[in-house]
DNA sequence: ATACTATTCTATTATTCTATTGAATACTAT
DNA sequence: ATAGTATTCAATAGAATAATAGAATAGTAT
């Protein structure tokens, strides 16, 4: 092979692959996926899509490897093809917000506007905080920080008695644009809580 | 604003990003300037695209931030926009790599074809080897790996002269794509070096 | 001032991408 | 076997993207 066919043929591949990603609704399903297995009723739910687009969009990202499937008994249920995926999503994620003033202050005035602190770990002075997991309880089992406690979104309500009020409480989800740790810190701290958002670009298992 | 409204806007905004990157003509631009300042002819024709056509593909990557642009004499100079850009880039490579089986095997055929040794620096037993940069002088100016020296690829054949046959020869480029390495290293074996290319995914300063 | 030249703009065309709809498929469950 | 259901396929229309050619612009050089 020619020298400038090989480079054209390389890049080509290479973009195929930032092309699929180059889509709003397929970033956030891949990030979906990213964050534990689902089928697709699931994944067209909470991207808000119809089923058969869905679908498509999910193809597209089999067909580059990003995603694999695998059948539990009635569903097709889709996951990330790699560990090595959330990672190139971390650093597409960390370039849109130093670039895009648009997304830097999309993202800063919604955290204003909901009034809630978010913190990095590294800037928690107090050791003796509970980092809480407020994703399903699949999404914890498939991978979650070390230490945290999982209650899911869906159960704060009920389950916050379990806390303990004089610690500290660093709610997370499954990154910056996941809004569950906004909403229950906002019932923590309605409850008389001491809760703040885990400031984070994309769920990663170790922090 | 809402916070389906703020996803919506939010992932928009960064699959720009990837979008983007999503042209391989725009990718090889990206990572010319990321190898150091050109002008739009300079880019043009390493990139093999029209004058016209080269413009409106860099007007895109600046609309985004990706790369400024200065004025120098006649000519406008572009560069890249910010220092996390070539590690995205990088990422983007790494997962291209490992998820399509395509690019491997065109990487790997290729350079299997040239029948040159690719090497990574932690590899080399030797402690006494000389790292060739091959680029163009203004590109080594701009950034290039520590204890480098530089040989411009058009003049290899002039100055090749000033190595040391002894030492093993340790030569690269613009990155795993580039092949002016390649050929430097094909011309300092046929005069009876001892040369080897340094495996990199893209050119960074550290290594 | 004027010519020159590097770059960008405009208009056009061909191509590719996206979402929708309804039908088809492939598997499970009975 | 048959029914049921989750998912995919196929066709389509409209939107977005990419390349070309030629005109326009904005600066430098004389």
């Amino acid at each position: 092979m020619h020298h400038v066919d090989f480079k054209e043929n390389s890049y080509r591949l290479i973009a195929n692959i930032a092309k699929a990603l180059g889509n709003a609704h397929r970033l956030e399903l891949l990030e979906l996926v990213s964050n534990g297995p689902k089928n697709v009723e699931e994944l067209a739910k909470e991207a808000r899509l119809s089923f058969a687009n869905t679908s498509q969009h999910l193809q597209i990202l089999k067909q580059l490897n990003l995603v694999k499937t695998k059948r539990v008994f009635t569903s097709i249920i889709y996951s990330v093809a790699d560990t090595s995926i959330p990672l190139l999503l971390k650093y597409l994620h960390k370039t849109a917000y130093n670039q895009s003033l648009e997304l830097k202050h999309t993202i800063l005035d919604f955290r204003k506007q909901t009034g809630i602190t978010s913190v990095e770990i590294n800037d928690i002075s107090d050791t003796n905080y509970i980092l809480l997991d407020v994703r399903s309880e699949s999404e914890f089992n498939f991978g979650h920080k070390k230490g945290a406690i999982n209650i899911p979104y869906a159960i704060i309500d009920k389950s916050m008695n379990t806390l303990d009020k004089d610690k500290l409480i660093v709610a997370y989800c499954r990154g910056e644009l996941c809004t569950f740790a906004d909403k229950v810190v906002k019932h923590l701290q309605e409850a008389g809580f001491n809760a703040v958002r885990l400031k984070e670009i994309i769920m990663t298992k170790t922090g």
